[in-house]
DNA sequence: TCTTGCGTTGCGAACGTTCACAATCCGCGC
DNA sequence: GCGCGGATTGTGAACGTTCGCAACGCAAGA
């Protein structure tokens, strides 16, 4: 349509409309405060009829930030976008909101290889930090990551299964509390935690942890399914569970790690025959999409999306919020697999 | 840790030490064809050893280009980043591949008021194009983008509602006559369409043409059950199915404009103690995770979130494609709700 | 031996902005 | 009446890269 040619207008441009030096522009439209208020009105006049723009190129190279934070999520080689687990996408939005509050792009990249991750960990010309997501185990990723720290701060992870690395978690401990404390509440008195500890899922451990201690603050022992490595998660909950239903354990409730899980052992309790919520409660950990449409559906510990995008922004972005390692609050979630 | 002078290498210092010129360092590491294997091979040894990235903005801003993406999600004001469809996020990541496929990074936002997209789009300095992926029905948003269109062709849609606007889309059509032959096939006799025609929501209408298509083929009258706008869609389709029970419609199957609606249906069947699949067939679109889950979980028609996002970033990058309307095949997965 | 030409490299400029500093204008106090 | 300081603007340089063009060395052909 309009061919010919179709050069960005400049700020010499605007500064040649509005009868002022090319710097004059860049200080009236940046909102320096040295700039006499009839001028600034003239250069926003002439910048608009020109449809300008300040071309954040030149104006980060210049200035020598970026304006950028990347965020990385881990996914497993050969998976495809959709197989992702849906909490790293929530999350995902919420950092890109939390970082777009505060002035800030978000350059998103999906990468399974740890020499990816190099490229764009480095890209400290691109990007003001780095926020890595990641919620699959893959391990061989998180090794990486442990071996490049030291190097700079800038970098917050999500999910991590090492101590040594900064991060911002769910509150797992306090949420284990939550959980078995809601499963008593409820009449259920022989809650049993499905999940494996001494796994690179540290934070299946702390909730294990939340979990043992209000079992004893409640004068109960507690008492651990532990499941065995699965091509999915849902298949792990369903083998734990049919083989608690097969020792026949004296167990009336069970606190899964996660949601996967707790579907899964939900199919096996009805494989079996045995009555949720009725005969066994079923909780879970996560707040899938899919825990509210099971049946019955799933009670849960929702973790907070929102809360934790920000806190991840804010551990990159803040000089001295870095070094804190944030724990997200989690609420409570009651559906009808845990309603006696 | 290693404080005091932290400045990054430049090609400056990668030329002083390989003892070459400046340019050449950047030739060198361009992969320019016209430079010596040998002057190659010190200079990316050189640059190893410093340390040394390309700065991309200048890289950038000297070349004219940006080597981005920009990708922006429409939400709805105040709504967090997880109530969005799970499909948008899929989109977006297999979004993300395709232009990291491609060479491209991603600058991913979400944006709920038209100005703030209109900052994203003019961002001709930041981005070489721009995907927009609407699956709510913000048709405020839509109408700013009509407005906007017509002034550059680097803009590709997901979910517009126009047909004004380049876009590309599930085939529609073609799926709706593959849900209605599935449910023929199964056994159904009187399978009726939900979902309201005329909306903004031209896919639903394209839907509904490719179900009147199969149904007219069949030697059958096509059937319409529309539905009205409730706060959700689920709250839509439960009441659709309600009205169609209390009137005692004589139809054996429903086949939802969206899975939302239909796990709503789906309720709604199970409240009046209908059977489903045996007196009813139910299915819906989309494909969401919830679907799976259901009771009985839910026969569908899949979007190829990664096909389509692969023909988003085609449709902007291409100078030829740009113009092109791609409809992305889908396919049907069949499930219990309509295994008679 | 002198040119021709190719393959390789250096030189200078340019991309569009922001920053430090100098220059200008103005009113005001001495 | 002159200088002075604050407010405003202009000047020149710099950010780190890529591009066009000229220059160089060297082998082949005349």
């Amino acid at each position: 349509m309009n061919g010919g040619s179709k050069r960005r207008p400049t700020s010499f441009d605007v500064a040649e409309r509005a009868g002022v030096s090319q710097p004059t522009v860049s200080r009236a439209l940046s909102g320096s405060p040295a700039i006499a208020e009839a001028t600034r009105r003239k250069v926003i006049e002439a910048a608009e009829a020109l449809g300008y723009f300040v071309d954040e190129r030149a104006a980060r190279l210049r200035r020598g930030s970026t304006g950028t934070l990347a965020v990385v999520v881990i996914c497993r080689e050969g998976d495809s976008a959709s197989s992702i687990n849906p909490f790293a996408y929530a999350l995902l939005g919420s950092v890109c909101v939390a970082a777009s509050e505060r002035g800030f792009e978000t350059l998103v990249s999906f990468q399974a290889r740890p020499d990816d991750f190099f490229g764009h960990y480095q890209e400290q010309g691109r990007a003001d930090g780095l926020v890595v997501i990641g919620t699959t185990t893959n391990t061989q990723a998180w090794e990486y990551f442990r071996g490049l720290e030291s190097e700079s701060r800038k970098v917050a992870y999500w999910g991590s299964p090492f101590d040594e690395l900064d991060w911002v978690r769910s509150d797992n401990r306090a949420a284990g509390r939550l959980a078995t404390r809601h499963l008593l509440d409820a009449g259920y008195r022989r809650p049993c935690f499905l999940g494996a500890l001494g796994t690179p899922q540290v934070q299946f451990t702390e909730r294990y942890e939340g979990y043992a201690e209000a079992m004893r603050e409640a004068g109960l022992e507690p008492c651990l399914a532990p499941t065995v490595n699965a091509a999915t998660r849902e298949e792990e909950g369903r083998r734990a569970a049919r083989r608690l239903i097969e020792r026949g354990d004296a167990i009336d409730a069970v606190f899964a790690a996660c949601d996967a899980m707790a579907l899964g052992a939900l199919e096996a309790f009805a494989a079996a025959d045995i009555a949720v919520p009725g005969e066994v409660g079923v909780m879970g950990f996560d707040d899938l999409v899919a825990g509210r449409f099971s049946r019955p559906p799933l009670t849960t510990i929702a973790p907070d999306p929102a809360e934790a995008g920000a806190a991840l922004v804010e551990a990159v972005l803040d000089e001295d919020s870095a070094k804190a390692r944030r724990r997200v609050p989690v609420s409570l979630i009651k559906r009808g697999s845990t309603a006696r």
